[in-house]
RNA sequence: GCUGGAAUAGCGCAGAGGGCAACCGCAGCAGGCUGUAAACCUGCCGUCCAUAUGGACUUCCUAGGUUCGAAUCCUAGUUCCAGCA
């Protein structure tokens, strides 16, 4: 993989560069947008050029079914994603408000609770197809979101009690193999391991895959951390085995990163490194790395700096799942490159609006009149949509609204993290990162 | 004018003699969401006291009544809707 670094803080960890993939270019830190099914909820691919994303990041384990038909258009980049995706929202919502009709013989017209999953469409779907670098995550994560961590939230909370799922409830069940799947949405029973992952990666045909790993939760213990991750380890190894077999078959270069797990030990966090930093299978060792786990905030600078000190300074590393602006400026700090997550969409699409001075709810913006944020450079600021107008697109209980809704919230959330990335880079290259970090931090956690 | 039907919390609706201060949805209020089972989730939402378990009070158009007990049954009235004149 071709990863040039042009700057390096003087911590010797965070640093500015160029990942260059058959798609495009990557100015690192960046931040990809996540589009799990192949496209970013809401957004067309010319909405996330206009934001300034540069890459996006989709996911093996929802895309595994049409692997083949991606691959037939020539990967992932040239995949254009059609209406027939699995209707996730008419199932889900049938299940969870579903219930028996009312008792009562009369059926009268007016019953709401009836036609609530009624009239959902697909999300607004590009035009054309993205083209520009991707990356697709293994499936991996679900092994917790659908086992330990079924139905709850992931969170960075310490106060909480965290408690896994107990086994039989799991939707995910984890063996030396692979992990057995039930499919959330229709139900089917699945299996997916390292090899399965990257025969389904390497047809959808992202820039870069990411080893099929274990990820642990916060409340899972020290004991049970070692053994996930050295399964974790083993399935980096088939992983890569698996994936050189595949990675031209598209007719380009596909990479893979090797996923870091280790929870919050050091001794877990260095080992993990040192191990696949040194993994190879005919001479050929992994393109970058993954740093993946739960973590706490106050650790996640402490972990990444452990796993960062041990990896090698010329590959690239993704930090996983995370995109608060502390945690980005703390994983750009620690040396992560790149970065994903799906909070500035889904956070967007629930009301939650970032600016500069911290965030607020829309909830309670209903008779504002300014933009979403002043200043702002997104193209919902700059077309004047105001809060109070877009509250009511949300709020409208019209479809349409409430789509347009959703893509003038995203596209501000989203923009304004790939802002803030753009601004760290160039912080970094003008010598000011730990004043611009300092302001930023002052700014945006004022009101705390 | 006659004949049916209906009146329930801010709104839309459930409930058809005791588990009812009353389901659910919307609206409202307060939280939450980090490699997407998330256009979602949690809590509150008659009044008053209590951090809370809880307690007190006033409710299902109005007025009477039946009953140990009524949002639910009966009578009368009021208003609204539909059909017929």
């Amino acid at each position: 993989m071709d990863f040039r670094v042009e700057k390096v803080l003087p911590n010797g960890l965070g640093r500015v560069g160029t990942i260059r993939t058959a798609h495009g270019e990557i100015k690192t830190p960046a931040f990809m947008a996540v589009g799990t099914q192949g496209h970013v909820r809401f957004l067309s691919a010319e909405d996330l050029r206009g934001i300034g994303a540069q890459a996006m990041l989709s996911n093996g384990f929802h895309l595994r079914r049409r692997s083949h038909e991606i691959a037939e258009a020539g990967g992932l980049a040239e995949w254009k994603p059609t209406e027939s995706f699995s209707s996730e929202h008419d199932v889900d919502s049938s299940r969870r408000h579903g219930r028996v009709a009312s008792s009562s013989s009369v059926v009268t017209s007016g019953d709401s609770r009836k036609e609530n999953s009624v009239g959902l469409r697909p999300d607004n779907l590009s035009a054309e197809p993205w083209r520009g670098p991707t990356l697709t995550d293994s499936g991996g994560f679900q092994v917790m979101s659908l086992g330990s961590g079924l139905g709850k939230v992931v969170s960075m909370e310490k106060e909480r009690g965290v408690v896994n799922t107990a086994h039989k409830e799991r939707l995910a069940q984890v063996r030396e193999e692979g992990v057995s799947f039930i499919d959330p949405f229709d139900h089917e029973p699945e299996f997916i391991g390292p090899e399965e992952s990257m025969q389904i990666q390497c047809r959808i045909g992202a820039d870069i895959h990411m080893a099929f790993d274990e990820l642990t939760s916060l409340a899972d213990t020290y004991e049970y951390n070692i053994e996930a991750m050295e399964r974790t380890e083993r399935w980096a190894l088939r992983s890569l085995r698996e994936h050189i077999k595949h990675r031209d078959d598209l007719g380009y270069r596909q990479n893979l990163y090797g996923v870091l797990q280790g929870g919050r030990w050091e001794d877990l966090r260095r080992q993990t490194a040192r191990n696949l930093a040194k993994m190879e299978v005919d001479g050929i060792g992994f393109d970058g790395f993954g740093l993946g786990g739960a973590f706490l905030k106050e650790d996640l600078g402490e972990i990444l700096r452990w796993c960062n000190e041990e990896l090698p300074m010329d590959k690239p590393r993704h930090l996983l799942g995370l995109s608060h602006p502390d945690d980005i400026l703390i994983g750009a700090e620690m040396g992560a490159d790149t970065f994903d997550c799906v909070a500035p969409m889904r956070e967007a699409r629930h009301g939650k609006i970032y600016t500069r001075d911290g965030n607020y709810n829309l909830r309670k913006m209903a008779d504002s009149g300014e933009v979403l944020e002043p200043g702002c450079d997104c193209a919902t600021c700059r077309a004047g949509w105001t809060r109070g107008s877009l509250r009511a697109l949300w709020r409208s209980g019209d479809t349409e609204k409430k789509q347009k809704y959703y893509n003038l919230a995203s596209t501000h959330n989203l923009r304004f993290i790939v802002r803030l990335t753009e601004e760290v880079r160039q912080a970094m290259l003008d010598d000011n990162f730990a004043e611009y970090k300092c302001e930023f931090l002052a700014r945006y956690y004022a009101g705390r």
